[in-house]
DNA sequence: CGATGTTTAGAGTGTC
DNA sequence: GACACTCTAAACATCG
């Protein structure tokens, strides 16, 4: 690992995995799916890092895509031509990774499967790796768990991929059983009062998740709006609460670039956090870029820290919202972080 | 043909 | 040490 010389922060490797990169920019989407090209975008703008070796991570981008059932595939409506799905986040996924952060899964994201167990019962089969997860003889692909537990459960399963279900259908009642959620743990679900971790992409990319989490987690109007299906007014309210800041953070050229923004383009302040949270003070990153000291090395682990901290006493969302008005390119563009219902 | 999506495999690393 | 997770690579299939 040479040591970067000239390269910024910016041209490290981000402490962040394939699944989180994909998270933050499926959730800055408005509408909280994007097509694959588009994540690829997302990650390239924000991450000088990944303008380079691109086959390489966009292979592993797509296996985890792919692999993991945290993500699920949309098909596109007929009258938006083009390669691909769009790829949005199972709404269960919420508390996958531990107090929000988006550094490290505290487990892998693995829907039920109702009809089939996993031979041998090992849920994650043992990661990739050793003895690899085997192969599914059920013809049915992993998608098909989305409906997992959410009565009455749509017989078909939701990717395109399933013959006898036409694509907007399956979506359709994809978005339809997630509007019928039961439950959902948003991001920190876990935490007591709406505490965001440092990591949780919502301090990354500075967006709101509120009211498209409260929704059912998939932004249900936002599926069914993407394929052309009247939105219900309930959740268009929502929708229209949630959304009206698109685009904010949309220009890698608007990276802040001024000591107190880290290499990933997220505010550098002191961190703390509020005290009824178990979190360690300084959250540690998955792995750190090899050339990082150990000063450097998270840069973005105080991302919205001052944000979060409670020395300030309105709630964790005003205070993200008021320092994203303190952004270049989020002024006035941040509503509520909350999550937590 | 290139982009996209799926699957398998192995190595590295962190956690319990 | 076992297990879980991540990363990388590769082969192959499908689709526009």
């Amino acid at each position: 690992m040479p040591r970067p010389g000239k390269s910024s922060y910016s041209d490290q490797k981000p402490p962040y995995s394939y699944i989180s990169l994909t998270a933050m920019a499926i959730q800055h989407s408005p509408e909280k799916m994007l097509p694959l090209s588009d994540i690829y975008k997302f990650i390239m703008e924000r991450f000088p890092y990944y303008r380079e070796h691109t086959q390489r991570w966009q292979n592993s981008l797509r296996h985890n895509l792919s692999f993991n059932d945290c993500f699920i595939k949309i098909p596109r409506r007929p009258d938006q031509p083009g390669k691909g799905s769009f790829w949005a986040l199972h709404p269960d996924c919420g508390d996958m990774f531990e107090n929000g952060s988006f550094l490290r899964r505290r487990k892998r994201f693995k829907v039920l499967r109702p009809e089939h167990h996993l031979p041998g019962g090992g849920e994650a089969g043992g990661g990739a790796g050793g003895g690899g997860p085997g192969k599914t003889p059920a013809p049915a692909p992993h998608m098909v768990h989305y409906f997992h537990s959410h009565p009455p459960p749509p017989p078909q399963p939701l990717s395109g991929k399933v013959p006898g279900l036409v694509g907007s259908e399956a979506a359709v009642a994809a978005a339809a059983s997630v509007g019928r959620l039961p439950q959902f743990s948003p991001y920190g679900s876990s935490q007591p009062s709406g505490f965001k971790h440092p990591f949780a992409i919502e301090n990354i990319i500075g967006r709101d998740y509120k009211g498209v989490l409260q929704a059912g987690g998939l932004p249900l109007a936002s599926v069914m709006h993407h394929l052309g299906y009247p939105v219900p007014g309930q959740l268009s309210s929502v929708v229209s609460s949630v959304w009206p800041h698109v685009g904010v953070m949309d220009s890698v050229a608007g990276v802040p670039v001024s000591p107190d923004y880290g290499p990933f383009g997220v505010p550098v302040k002191a961190l703390c956090h509020p005290p009824a949270q178990t979190m360690p003070a300084v959250p540690v990153p998955i792995k750190a870029a090899p050339a990082m000291t150990a000063a450097s090395a998270i840069p973005a682990l105080t991302v919205a820290a001052s944000q979060i901290c409670p020395t300030a006493t309105p709630s964790a969302a005003s205070l993200l919202g008021q320092t994203a008005s303190n952004t270049p390119e989020g002024k006035g563009s941040l509503h509520s972080v909350l999550v937590h219902s």
